[in-house]
DNA sequence: GGAAACCGGACGCACTTGGTCCTATTTGGA
DNA sequence: TCCAAATAGGACCAAGTGCGTCCGGTTTCC
């Protein structure tokens, strides 16, 4: 299916529910966004923890804390979302000068030949950002993902 | 990491192997295309039990049969290939129609937002061929994946 | 008739994913 | 000064799924 983890799909949930926030200039505790979002709490509290070792959102801890978009939400590319949760976006374990892992790598006819099919994914990813994705109300005209179409 | 099966990577491997049957005209066997593509036996097979159903390969049964290209390496799109294996291509569960799947379909304020980025993924696969994957022999001109890089 | 080869399905191991929980640390307020 | 609230980080267990293998059935050529 080619698929991103659930984690990653949560990601844009939650980042989308404290878009509300950031414009109210206000933090968010884990309790409040799980309730926006719709989803567990501790599944949120997970999320938001990768979030922030990605740098994506700010914790702020100690009572009266909780969490802040770190960048606004258009100016955060889709990719990084899923580099935080998903890892390095490639389509085959042979990447780049990636060496070791392929049994059949001196003989393999397709060595190096993915390498375009995956930047070419990653830039694809990278010209989508959350705010895209996030609701129409933040959208600046077409978003990026419909000019790669043409 | 957003990988795609294991499966998929062979077939492509597989694929070019059989091409270089097919420009002297005659049919491979599994342990032949093993041998060329140092994948073991039942693997190959596996693989090419899928090619054939998804018509990318056509078998010839009894002896001295074996495995035949369906089409030309170049007319053959990697998203073919991928959806043979790994279904559909969506980033996410959520996808186009579907709906039921997820929990928190009401209030989700991504809903049917993710449609644009699969189809840009989709498309990015679509322009890349097996020939392109295939080594330089067969490579006319620039890869259609450069081209999507601009 | 026998051998060679594909066809379809089933099985089992192993890895990854995911959801949960616990403890430590930090901070604000009574 | 103490307590409550909240994040940080890690460990853990269960479930699903990918993947490699194998077996019986069928087809075709010699």
């Amino acid at each position: 299916m080619l698929r991103l983890s659930k984690l990653t799909d949560y990601a844009v949930v939650v980042l989308a529910g404290l878009d509300r926030a950031e414009r109210n200039r206000r933090v968010m505790a884990v309790p409040e966004i799980a309730l926006a979002s719709g989803l567990a709490e501790p599944t949120v509290a997970k999320v938001l923890k990768i979030l922030g070792q990605a740098g994506l959102v700010e914790g702020l801890r100690g009572a009266r804390g909780g969490y802040r978009l770190g960048r606004a939400l258009h100016e955060i590319p889709l990719s990084d979302v899923i580099v935080a949760f998903d890892g390095p976006i490639a389509l085959t374990a042979c990447v780049d000068g990636a060496s070791g892992g392929c049994e059949a790598e001196a003989m393999c006819p397709v060595r190096g030949r993915w390498d375009p099919v995956n930047r070419a994914i990653r830039d694809a990813l990278a010209h989508v950002t959350i705010a895209d994705l996030a609701g129409p109300a933040r959208c600046h005209g077409t978003p990026a993902a419909l000019v790669l179409n043409a």
